[in-house]
DNA sequence: GATGAATGAGCTTTCATTCAT
DNA sequence: AATGAATGAAAGCTCATTCAT
């Protein structure tokens, strides 16, 4: 009944709560970056983290907690190279598109990472919030202002979103399993220009 | 606590082998849309199915040897929807993209199980050879041909796919999360035009 | 993902699924009296049986079900003792207390178990039903048809349940942590005849 | 998942050390009162005292201590409401069991803790002194005065305790788990009543 | 006195798969 | 063909307690 008590060891080296947080953070994206989210488990993450199961534990809510702060970065990142540079209907339908495909290129295992996650959270509800900024993003009312100024096609926002979008992404899974070939650059361009054509009023 | 203690399951009516077969690979499918591939576990297959664990691994591989079965069904199925009716670029491309979306929309489940099963594959080689199929079709060959006939834009075969069906997916994701509401019919129509405007030469 | 495939072991003897169900049962009973339901682990249950893991699952629900199958039986066999030989009032309180007495005596672990169980299901809701059984036992109608009957006074049932049963239970509580020596006989008679006269007409 | 994460606490102002440890047995109490000893962790108590893991062990032994501290207070409040008031045999024991129902249903979940203790004691030699007081009592010696003035019938102490107060504790068992509804006063005069019937000279 | 990060053995439970019958 | 008991490694997670700071 009484827990037994906590045994001598070696004694660790000591970091400050904040350094500890953030090797756990880094250890777990190596983890599921390298294996995946699922074939993860919280001991491969203390193993490359140093840091105790209890210590995990003691600074995240298990896995799931993990890779939504994990993400939340990831989105933040991903959504900066994303930003439209100018503010031009062109300029943000391109830079979303093309930089999607910039990012992900440049973040193969990351942009695997979250599509893994995208699709669990199908079933798991824990990551129903952050797959919602995955899926849709966050550009629905920027397009509807650009609707509104004749500058783009009138489409409702999913059908816009997969346009832009859709073959942003298509790529990045094929080219992150190793199935294109294409230069970088090229491909980004392509798809980006594409996106612009499909949606420009 | 909250599982079912043994059950004693009411014994069921004698099948032939292929009845069995076809009924386990049913309940397979039922399981799989309903909870995820994940999710589902042989107990949950061989309750709905009436079937025991033993006869499952009589007639299949195991789990994911069910999973090959059905998507090779549901590949065929699908790919039959997207079969161009004539033999013009246009109506290949089109019933491509088109085809995807009207085939998702009528098995929105059955989408997000390809989905997922795709996702999967990364991890997990087992499905490797499935994932192809899910991921490039095999509409290749035949997009060099009307490249080479200067029908389409001269676009290596994963970025042509991608600005194909990538709105198609996307579109798709969307919809099967409930985040899409857009007409069914108005959504392929969309979707397939945008697809052959961004590739015809 | 895909869980390791079972390795090869040393066949372990095969019993039928009763015996094996019953030696799970068995082993498990034997762990609660010796430690006590809360100290007791699913591994000291396996260890006693012989069982694995797996098969204790199996066959019951946790060691929730397992305590709850046992306490059944034991319910079963204690109210045995304490069904009235005849079928006046005074037999019928007379039973109640001194079987109660005479068993627990014999069972001192047993009691032990049960009352272990009843203060558990005070925090632990899926105790609620056989601590409802441990509790108020079901004397509570042949009560009032011998109230009806003028044969014992009008008490409502719980205070009459608490004059014949709760000197009997505390007693088992003091003997069976050893603090009562008085011989097992006088005990129990001292304790019946006691609860007849606080009742009686 | 559902646990919550590393929570800044807002600072607190700063204690003595006395209330600090008032504040940390205050916490501790309503912790055990509203969910029991056992399902209470010592987090619990941290959150509900504001204190940190550190001070509670820097004034007490740990979750035993904690629950020894307080058992001793609970059981002089009660042994309070338990004195007889004058000084005869029938006024000692009808005070006894009167004053036990009356302590018991005027602080219901403080008797559901002492009972949980007590019954935890059997395993847990932590609390074998302090479920000694809680068991039988110190009214032993007062008892075998009045046997030799030939006030009350010659019984071992156990079984006259068993007399006295068993039929009080099991009301208030079956009370405290709503299962008597009888008005406090008319159950307390009762079983009183009996206490003394049961073992008067 | 106070802090809270760190500890890690140990818990319950899951489940794909095997195989004696 | 069919059965279902048996397997057991491995998972995620808990929590009383310690101790460097």
């Amino acid at each position: 009944m009484a827990r037994a008590a906590a045994k001598k060891v070696k004694p660790r080296k000591r970091l400050t709560g904040d350094e500890r947080r953030e090797s756990i953070l880094e250890a777990a994206l190596g983890c599921f970056l390298e294996k995946g989210y699922i074939a993860t488990t919280i001991n491969d993450i203390r193993e490359a983290s140093g840091a105790t199961t209890g210590s995990i534990y003691h600074f995240f809510d298990g896995k799931g907690a993990l890779a939504t702060a994990l993400l939340e970065d990831a989105i933040a990142g991903w959504s900066g190279e994303s930003q439209a540079a100018g503010d031009t209907a062109e300029a943000f339908v391109k830079a979303a598109a093309g930089g999607l495909v910039t990012w992900g290129l440049k973040n193969p295992e990351l942009f695997r990472f979250t599509d893994e996650i995208r699709t669990l959270a199908v079933t798991a509800p824990e990551f129903a919030e952050v797959a919602d900024a995955l899926s849709e993003g966050s550009g629905g009312p920027t397009y509807a202002k650009f609707v509104k100024a004749k500058k783009v096609k009138d489409l409702p926002w999913p059908v816009a979103h997969s346009l832009i979008l859709g073959p942003a992404y298509n790529y990045l899974r094929l080219a992150t399993a190793g199935r294109a070939r294409v230069a970088a650059k090229r491909a980004s361009e392509a798809i980006a220009d594409a996106a612009w054509a499909a949606v420009k009023g």
